[in-house]
DNA sequence: AAAGATATGTTATAATATATCAACCCCCTG
DNA sequence: CAGGGGGTTGATATATTATAACATATCTTT
């Protein structure tokens, strides 16, 4: 057991579940979960914290698998655009997700002393409440929604 | 008048007032706002956009204020962090505040085809209903909450 | 086997941001 | 009014994050 997220966690457990749903997921949607993809979600999934994208590169160059930034970025860019995995803007790094298939707005809560980010389903719901039964004391937020504006929608 | 955050503006009178604001806010706290300072806040007004840092410190380069990038990082660095200023995350970029002083979580609509920014003040309730008020359609969302952990708050 | 789509290897470079240290300015205080 | 402290600026260098571009490979479909 580990301590993850303010809470605790059986990881071994948690790792192993997550990579099996993302190959069930993959083969489901036909997207190809290759060796290298596969290793920066399992690396993810193992740190279990948000990392950035040259510290997963140092782990894959450690292996052998690549050194050079755009094979890390591509397997970001592969995880985070089919939902394994987030990207957390404030901090410029990713985090695997802990509940991927669902669909669902994630809320991330980065504490500033030690950096580890849980991840919370939003409910739509008022957040400062839901930051609070966590006990998890809010300091600043940042909230970005993107989408299309009416002038685009028309335009579109 | 302009098109600004999917509505109309009187745009001369916003910078005007906002300027107006922003001296007597730092009058009040006893802040500094300096030239450089006071240039790329109203720069930011005047372009009433989401800016990289890098175009604004074109502008000031172009005005001699200063060439190097921490000429604009320091004054960004004090408008943000007076509130006069918010990072949009996603962008990598800046916007200047539309109502700075009152106290608010800012929640930004960044559209993916004109990159206009409009701010809206989060009133921690349901956020797809607050942007479909202004038509705005969600297509995903960055929610991201920095503040101190319930271990972090012990261990301070 | 050819064509098309997807993924990878590789080199180079772009875009964003900060560290560092010296100089300056202003105000305060002794 | 000399000296010191805090905050600001100037200037150089460098760190960090991310993408462009193009050739090669792989796999599937035709």
């Amino acid at each position: 057991m580990h301590d993850i997220g303010f809470a605790q966690h059986d990881h071994a457990a948690c790792v192993a579940s997550a990579l099996a749903k993302a190959e069930d997921t993959c083969a489901t949607r036909k997207l190809q979960l290759t060796p290298t993809r596969r290793r920066v979600l399992e690396i993810l999934l193992e740190e279990h914290r948000a990392m950035g994208a040259y510290d997963i590169l140092s782990v894959l160059s450690a292996e052998g698998i690549g050194s050079q930034p755009p094979v890390v970025y591509r397997a970001l860019d592969f995880l985070v655009s089919n939902g394994f995995t987030h990207k957390i803007e404030r901090l410029n790094a990713y985090l695997a997700c802990t509940h991927p298939g669902e669909d669902h707005s994630p809320m991330f809560m980065i504490c500033r002393a030690c950096d580890t980010v849980a991840e919370a389903t939003l409910p739509m719901a008022d957040l400062r409440r839901a930051a609070d039964t966590t006990g998890f004391q809010v300091e600043s937020t940042v909230i970005e929604i993107e989408g299309l504006c009416p002038a685009c929608q028309k335009a579109a």
